[in-house]
DNA sequence: TAGATTGTTAATCGATTAACAATC
DNA sequence: TAGATTGTTAATCGATTAACAATC
């Protein structure tokens, strides 16, 4: 499955994924030329013939990707139609906020179930997923088989949370808490720090 | 002030900051060596020697850098202690929580208003942070002296919230929402898609 | 001194861009 | 056909790593 990749072009993919999505569906967009979704995405062209050639769907030239196909083929590179389950840990503000979003769909991810071990908040629900106690995480991660997990705790609980995550068979976390978590080879991580973030954006200035 | 360093380096500064302050005050690190630093943060230690030479703060040979004066040498580069102000626009569930978020004041940012269209929170206070009409954006930032602005909206708005807070004299933005926006060349933009992010993690499995 | 660690210069690696042939 | 666009190969660019001299 998806190999061989370079790490940037495999990023990009969701942003054409989401842009062609994007295009009003009345026919103008039939084709559209690698030229047409640099201008859109701020790219160069090249690069995006080369990202797109790892779809595996073909251009033509003079008039550009077939766009349905295009989706499609993108839509394939990323499993959107395998369907995932995803858990989050840490049910503050941002694990409810994440909780309610809607854009996972997208992907064919589905947030099954969250974790907290406020008392007050176990056995709720938000947005109609019910809110488990970090005790039965193995359990709950388990029984939903979930590979993904989002990780939305305070800083100092993270690496525990992440440790747990492990050993209940998640495969990849995208971790909020700004710190390194590091649960071992067999887990991939993308870290979140939006403060950070904010950050890097005022030192650019 | 912070000049020509490369792209990566600069985005590894907060991580660098934050992993020296997460350390024990207790005398154990009163200087710390790459190799150790490089070992916490999973990179490599030459890496983390080049990083660190940006930030003007010298490594004693034998002992390592004084932890002390570097997180002081990482403040002054990330500029933690010019207080900037930042505002949000849309005030949904991800707005929401970053406004009762503390960890922008670790980067001397305040979230000082929010920005929304629902009348219904036009008026209130979350997390002692006034929600104001989108109408009132540009006299908003202008009273606050905002220059960073995160963006919150649904994707559909962000282009034009984009174009509004450029207006408005905003000079970098933090967008959440799922689409690329060009606010031109004046305007800073990090993307953040959550939900994209997950999908990448799912396909690199 | 000997050893550990820094800081720098050169080499490597990977990603992007440029040039251009192929194709409809 | 002529022209636009794709797809590929070579060149460039930037970031990381390796080698090693400098230093305490």
């Amino acid at each position: 499955m998806t190999k061989d990749i370079p790490e940037f072009s495999l990023q990009r993919m969701p942003v054409y994924l989401n842009y062609l999505r994007s295009l009003p569906d009345d026919g103008t967009y039939g084709y559209i030329s690698s030229g047409a979704i640099a201008q859109g995405l701020g790219l160069g062209e090249v690069l995006v013939r080369k990202d797109l050639a790892y779809t595996g769907c073909a251009g033509k030239p003079k008039v550009g990707y077939p766009r349905a196909e295009l989706i499609r083929a993108l839509e394939k590179f990323l499993c959107v139609h395998d369907k995932k389950n995803a858990v989050i840990v840490g049910v503050g503000g941002l694990g409810r906020a994440l909780l309610s979003y809607g854009g996972f769909v997208n992907y064919g991810i589905e947030l099954a179930c969250a974790f907290d071990n406020d008392p007050a908040k176990i056995g709720t629900y938000i947005a109609g997923k019910p809110v488990l106690s970090v005790a039965d995480l193995r359990e709950g991660c388990r029984r939903c088989g979930a590979i993904l997990a989002i990780v939305a705790v305070p800083a100092q609980a993270a690496q525990t949370v992440a440790e747990q995550l492990k050993d209940a068979g998640i495969k990849a976390i995208l971790n909020f808490a700004p710190v390194q978590i590091a649960p071992g080879d067999s887990v991939r991580v993308i870290n979140i720090d939006v403060a950070a973030n904010l950050a890097i954006l005022a030192s650019m200035l």
